[in-house]
DNA sequence: AATGGCATTATTGTATACAAAATACTTGAT
DNA sequence: ATCAAGTATTTTGTATACAATAATGCCATT
């Protein structure tokens, strides 16, 4: 697929990015950047035009390129975006997902569950990610499906902190087999409900985490 | 704000992509289009960068990019999820909105009643964006209101081509009335449902345009 | 005549060179 | 010592040159 330099420096700097290599607010240096990636300046530039649109950095016209941290409002706003995606996904498949991918989705689920028993931070994180990826998908819409992907993507570092609050997992965990039995019982009402509590629960836990600081 | 090339070329090309001035699914010719606005490769690339991510062109590696004409599925998708984010501004917005917003919003409303009366489709067409999207800001929610934003500037043409349905200006405005009423009321459910049931309906008048070609 | 391989051409991807603008620094005057 | 103006330096924006890869066409062989 992405073969060019190009597309593989947007994915490593995304990563460093969201992983909090720079800064919040720190300019980042083209030139810098390009002996680090062993490149020039011309895909560096590249990759900023796209990291732009995904709104990880921000471009001020003649100043450079700055790393946008958002604030801890805008996080917020975005949490709520999120469960409102997903909400909708939900609904949606409660009336359009196929018996396969209940299959599917009870087998990922399982593999959570085993995640919360070996208390494995990253391997739950992983399948909870696919969890919800295949209700997206069986939204049966798949514009849908790919901007939930991208908001999911762009929270993903930030629902992954919440995962150390002391039995958010085990919790999680709970509210996933009500979303499954839900969509079960091809119950939208109760799907959109479920999935919205779900995620609206990790913007207020994440909310409370900033408030400790 | 955007004082460089790049940023001035995104906005034409867009706009001439948009209105058609290009095949679906032909190859641009960054030569060309480079001599055409005048400038070097250069900023031609970093606009392609730019049109990939809003999804009107596709850049396949060393191949080149391409227009891309959204398939009818793919723009009713899109018309349903804009629905679903219009009703989600008018759900929040209800709760939310300002005396201030709900006269501008009136303010607005007359200008569109205005044009209908006119018969003006492209002051209509003015009027219902800067009207909606008072509701999008309305919502409380800016993420919110700049990801509808940006699905309602993708929309935009195909939005224009339903107002030629006879009767559909004047149908649209007495939604639009009860949009308001809803808002002033503060009923989120209502509110909801209207807006939903508004845009829904215009992706299946765009539907039906569609089937008899 | 059809197909396979080689050479040619065109086009994308990358690097570098140059221009323009913003920032930092120095010098001089008050 | 402080501020201002002008210069130097850094950094972004753009153009062009070069490299790598894919597309095309031609010729030979079967």
């Amino acid at each position: 697929m992405a073969l060019n330099k190009t597309d593989k420096i947007v994915e490593e700097l995304e990563h460093l990015i969201l992983m909090g290599e720079f800064e919040a607010g720190e300019r980042l240096d083209e030139i810098k950047l390009a002996e680090r990636f062993g490149v020039s300046r011309t895909p560096i530039r590249e990759v900023f035009q796209k990291l732009a649109l995904s709104g990880l950095i921000e471009q001020l016209p003649r100043r450079g390129v700055f790393v946008k941290q958002p604030a801890p409002l805008e996080l917020l706003e975005m949490f709520e975006v999120m469960s409102e995606l997903e909400a909708l996904c939900g609904r949606f498949a409660a009336e359009r997902i196929s018996e396969d991918a209940l299959t599917l989705l009870s087998l990922e689920n399982e593999k959570c569950k085993k995640a919360v028993e070996d208390n494995d931070e990253a391997a739950y994180y992983d399948h909870n990610k696919t969890f919800h990826q295949i209700i997206y998908k069986e939204s049966g819409n798949s514009f849908l499906m790919q901007e939930t992907i991208r908001l999911q993507r762009r929270l993903g570092p930030y629902r992954r902190i919440q995962l150390h609050v002391r039995g958010r997992m085990k919790q999680s965990m709970a509210e996933h087999i009500a979303i499954v039995q839900a969509l079960v019982d091809g119950d939208a009402n109760r799907a959109e409900a479920a999935l919205r509590s779900h995620v609206a629960i990790q913007g207020q836990k994440f909310q409370h985490l900033l408030a400790n600081l």
